[in-house]
RNA sequence: CGCGGAGUGGAGCAGUCCGGUAGCUCGUCGGGCUCAUAACCCGAAGGUCACAGGUUCAAAUCCUGUCUCCGCAACCA
């Protein structure tokens, strides 16, 4: 019989900068479902990669003074170590920028022309030549620029597009149709109400803006975009429309895209549609898993709460920061990320709960067996439990795995590894030993705790690429036919009379405390190391450098303007609205600081206004000037004021 | 009325689709044990399941409305 397979992927990450935790979750979690396949007996194909073209790309390359091809070899280098400090055991790392992918996207895209599914037509829109911006005719104000208020003009802008429209009906009839396609459920909803029923546009795939990606074969101007480029790096991967097309053939449909939930979009509606396109079959599943959170907050690189997953490697090991990952949070819904769960973490679960088992376990048997079980056995009532525990543990933990619901499948090996020390206390070895006649139940006992923890390891084996060795050397346990994940099924594998060594403890305990100090310290450290590289990175043109005259500075006319009104903007998180008084004027000004400022401690003040600042519409109205605030980037934000409070408004300033 | 998610003992979550007197981990308190990484085992306290209506013999779960928080979008000159 042909050996079952299973296609998995990560999405291909965006090299614009290195990446976060956030990222590792998703290939962690990718990574434990190909391990559990592989284990499972599957011929498994576990794919990753980066997608690397783009204007993003080629305008920071720009600015580091290198190709862009250079620089996403630098970063996808730093990508390809973190893969493996976590252990990932990837069996092909696509890149973008590779030659038969190139092949392919053109191949691609050359096709869907030839049969009309791409055509070409114009991106029509509207331009404004003072502020140099494309507007859609959705975003005009009035007929008239969003941000000057100025007539536009009609410009167009040639583009290949996708006939993505066509396939909206199919799209929705094979998510009805499959409600395993689309997971976890609520996500489905959200494509259809969202996007779906309201009707997709045909899709722009080319474009003329940036020269940074693939050239479209029959029409050198123009680029391949994201959308073609990208998706279609699942079946490059496998060598679709190349000439050697076996790896496809056997691997092709996928059985799951692993799919952050920002990007759900794209590959449950996008991906599907030029897939029917190309006349193939769909991907068995996209799961769309959610976003680690910090403090509440999305993780940012504005707002600096990246955390580096190197650093915690370091101090706390892969396998340790795989399963925080892995169980605290449930895959597919957001969770939260702290230092203080991480150590709490480690501490209850992993030192306490599964690293002691092994150590008294191991140490009981040295001690009172001088590292060797006898032979004679005597059973005790307690056995019959702990047995049946574990063979119960083994197919719950399948049953979780086969929905990817890993948290829950760590769940029940934990109850085994609970029920496992209870099994000690209830058996009290330590009792037994002092009676010579009790020797074969002491060994029956420890013999059975032995037992399980080997099917704990086992099962422990595709969350932690490290640990279940360690504790097969304790026990003196070959990898083979005992550690293969079937014989968790069968008790009693261990050899009669087993020996062990005591090694140091797998997972130390760790002072929180201390700990957490330390640990806070070092992230900063790796922030502030990231936020100066960016800066060396960034070169930007010495804007703030350039030096102006008084002429020019005498251009921006300032006044001193009363608060006479505020109020927050509805729907708006900064908005505030403000009737400032300016001489004889009453002007309408809205300012981004409700974060900072209640309407009622504005009103009254003597604010710096920017006077003859172009007007400029927000929120649906028009907003004449700025109120001037000192900004430290991220944490405060102070308003300008008179310092002599009875100046009056509509003074001058200079 | 832009779209979506969430509100469950001190904390973090499960349970909600397929109604049937609320469950897990951590923490707290009390006890046990001493082989072990101040660990392990047992027990207890603690929740009107955001709020208000409705359906039902019965609602955390279904329906309607309200409030709060988060994300997307918008926006922050």
């Amino acid at each position: 019989m042909e050996q079952k397979k299973f296609y998995i992927t990560t999405p291909i990450y965006y090299p614009s900068d290195k990446l976060h935790i956030g990222h590792s979750y998703c290939t962690v979690a990718t990574d434990t479902m190909a391990r559990y396949k592989r284990l499972r007996g599957y011929d498994v194909m576990f794919l990753t990669g980066t997608d690397e073209h783009g204007q993003k790309i080629e305008r920071i390359a720009k600015g580091q003074g290198v190709t862009p091809k250079a620089y996403t070899d630098k970063v996808v280098e730093g990508i390809k170590e973190l893969w493996k400090t976590l252990h990932i055991s990837y069996d092909k790392f696509i890149r973008t920028t590779d030659d038969y992918h190139i092949k392919t996207v053109q191949y691609i895209f050359k096709r869907l022309y030839d049969q009309g599914d791409i055509y070409k037509s114009t991106y029509e829109g509207w331009y404004c030549t003072p502020c140099e911006s494309f507007f859609t005719q959705h975003q005009l104000v009035d007929g008239k620029c969003p941000d000057c208020g100025r007539e536009v003009e009609k410009v167009k802008e040639e583009s290949y597009f996708f006939r993505l429209s066509k396939y909206q009906d199919r799209i929705i009839k094979h998510m009805e149709e499959n409600p395993e396609f689309l997971q976890p459920n609520t996500r489905q909803n959200e494509m259809i109400n969202n996007f779906l029923k309201p009707g997709l546009e045909d899709l722009a795939v080319s474009r003329t803006s940036f020269t940074w990606g693939i050239p479209v074969e029959f029409d050198p101007g123009h680029i391949v975009y994201v959308w073609i480029d990208a998706l279609s790096n699942y079946i490059s991967a496998l060598g679709y429309g190349s000439g050697d097309d076996s790896l496809f053939q056997k691997y092709w449909p996928a059985d799951v895209h692993v799919v952050g939930k920002e990007i759900v979009r794209f590959h449950s509606i996008i991906w599907p549609a030029m897939l029917m396109a190309l006349d193939l079959p769909l991907p068995k599943q996209i799961f769309g898993h959610g976003w680690l959170v910090i403090n509440g907050g999305k993780m940012s690189k504005s707002v600096g709460n990246v955390v580096d997953p190197n650093v915690l490697v370091e101090k706390y090991g892969v396998d340790a920061i795989r399963y925080f990952l892995l169980r605290e949070i449930a895959f597919g819904q957001d969770g939260n990320f702290s230092n203080e769960a991480l150590i709490q973490r480690i501490n209850s679960d992993l030192a306490n709960d599964l690293g002691n088992l092994v150590s008294r376990t191991v140490g009981m048997i040295e001690s009172y067996f001088a590292g060797t079980l006898p032979e004679d056995r005597s059973a005790t009532e307690y056995d019959a439990d702990l047995v049946q525990t574990a063979k119960t543990a083994v197919s719950k933990v399948e049953e979780a795995m086969e929905k990817m619901m890993f948290s829950d499948a760590l769940t029940e090996l934990w109850n085994l590894i609970r029920r496992t020390n209870k099994y000690i206390d209830e058996t009290q070895p330590w009792i037994l030993i002092k009676e010579e006649q009790n020797r074969p139940v002491l060994a029956n006992a420890l013999y059975h705790v032995a037992e399980s923890i080997r099917i704990i390891s086992i099962l422990l084996q595709p969350f932690m690429p490290n640990t279940p060795q360690l504790i097969y050397k304790q026990l003196h346990i070959e990898e083979g036919e005992l550690t293969a994940w079937e014989s968790a099924k069968q008790w009693g594998k261990l050899p009669k009379t087993l020996s062990v060594e005591k090694a140091k403890a797998i997972f130390p305990r760790i002072d929180i405390k201390k700990e957490l100090k330390q640990l806070e310290e070092a992230i900063q450290a790796s922030q502030a190391n990231a936020i100066a590289n960016q800066k060396e990175n960034k070169q930007e043109p010495p804007k703030a450098l350039e030096e102006i005259t008084i002429d020019d500075f005498c251009k921006v006319q300032l006044k001193v303007g009363e608060v006479i009104a505020s109020e927050k903007v509805a729907k708006s998180k900064k908005l505030l609205k403000n009737q400032v008084k300016i001489g004889d004027e009453v002007r309408v000004i809205f300012s981004g600081i409700s974060q900072w400022y209640t309407p009622e401690e504005m009103v009254g003040k003597k604010v710096v206004v920017a006077y003859n600042l172009k007007p400029r519409k927000m929120m649906g109205e028009m907003s004449y000037g700025m109120i001037l605030a000192a900004d430290d980037g991220a944490e405060r934000l102070s308003l300008l004021t008179v310092d002599k409070g009875d100046m009056p408004s509509g003074a001058d300033i200079s």
